[in-house]
DNA sequence: TCTGCAAACGGACCATAGTCCGTTTTTCTT
DNA sequence: AAGAAAAACGGACTATGGTCCGTTTGCAGA
């Protein structure tokens, strides 16, 4: 948990990381990977991947603090992308754009990750590490706020960014999408239906 | 998980309850709520409660399927009263009142039970069951969904519908409220300067 | 009241996340 | 190059939710 190697949002502060432990956390993510090409997210228990990568499993826990923890890094690459995307990017989705456009495009961008990434996240979700403390969430949640201040919106600002998230998380877009079945294409639509009757 | 004895929705379909059954589901009740008072919901485990109860695990999870089962059970009788209230009670939270004052009064209803049951609903959301499967929850939806509706949306029902319940989630609302310091008040306040904007 | 059986019981058992700590390895200093 | 301090290792151990199944019990019909 208190693993800063890995996380997203700052650059790593020159920790001099051990030869050994970088190697063994490079061995126990290629495991993970493995294991859920293999058998989906619900095979990858932290014995097993610990097993495959052939290292104990307190190095597993120590390299990634948590099952969070590993599963979050399985989507590193690709959530640092989509930030890398709508934070420095072309338009519509990085700056340059309207805001109201910037924000439409992040909606359905991130929607479009729950499509290849959506049973990991939902899966981190399964375990009591609160998800907002995830880093991602956090660039997310402020680059949110900034497009909306920046659509005119300065009351109940922090309210309407969870608002606006809320049919983005992985749970409840899999829920609507699926469960309830308005389908992918539907739930972006009535996101973005959402967004602009809230924005005006 | 099969029970439905405890169920809020619906009627109990008369399924004969065995006498033996019926007081072990109140001792175990009884019991959890004791530990709750006592040392907080974290220290509710399946095994004390059996113990406390005096029977035995296997009768625990039958009577209540699973923790999460257990711990709704214990906000049952406070969720029953606020559904009646919303279904059926006075107005403005009752039918009586304009669309949009019952949804601004659900939404403040609901974050007042936050302040009661709050961690016993944010531990509720810990176990893998997940949460659009709580019946609680599918009442809510429907009534929310409905006033909506009354208030001229029928655009992108189901995902406004989401986010407009998104910040009332018990995880979110403590999220805000107490992490990031907004206070029950100004959340209060917000949601419904939210709702406001999106109803028009 | 007796009897058969469906339902409930209970606790041993399993799976799995996460911790602990004695041992091993790396890396820094001299 | 050697030694010592720091960091990482690994696997036994703990806690806990949930399952299984042989045994007991309540209830209906005779």
């Amino acid at each position: 948990m208190p693993d800063t190697r890995r996380s997203l949002p700052v650059a790593q502060a020159a920790v001099r990381v051990r030869r050994d432990a970088a190697a063994n956390a490079d061995r126990v993510l290629a495991a993970a990977m493995r294991l859920v090409q293999a058998g989906g997210v619900d095979t990858l228990t932290m014995d097993r991947v610990a097993a495959e990568a052939g290292v104990g499993k307190g190095t597993v826990f120590r390299a990634f603090g948590n099952r969070s923890g590993l599963l979050a890094a399985l989507t590193d690459e690709t959530e640092r992308e989509f930030q890398q995307a709508f934070l420095s990017g072309p338009p519509p989705l990085g700056p340059g754009a309207p805001p109201l456009d910037r924000l439409l495009a992040y909606g359905e961008g991130r929607l479009g990750l729950q499509r290849v990434h959506g049973a990991i996240f939902r899966a981190m979700h399964g375990t009591p590490i609160d998800r907002f403390e995830v880093p991602a969430r956090k660039v997310s949640v402020t680059h949110v706020r900034m497009l909306l201040r920046q659509c005119g919106i300065d009351d109940a600002l922090d309210v309407i960014t969870e608002a606006v998230l809320g049919p983005l998380d992985s749970d409840t877009a899999y829920h609507l999408s699926v469960e309830r079945g308005l389908g992918r294409e539907r739930l972006v639509d009535d996101w973005k239906t959402m967004v602009r009757r809230l924005v005006d």
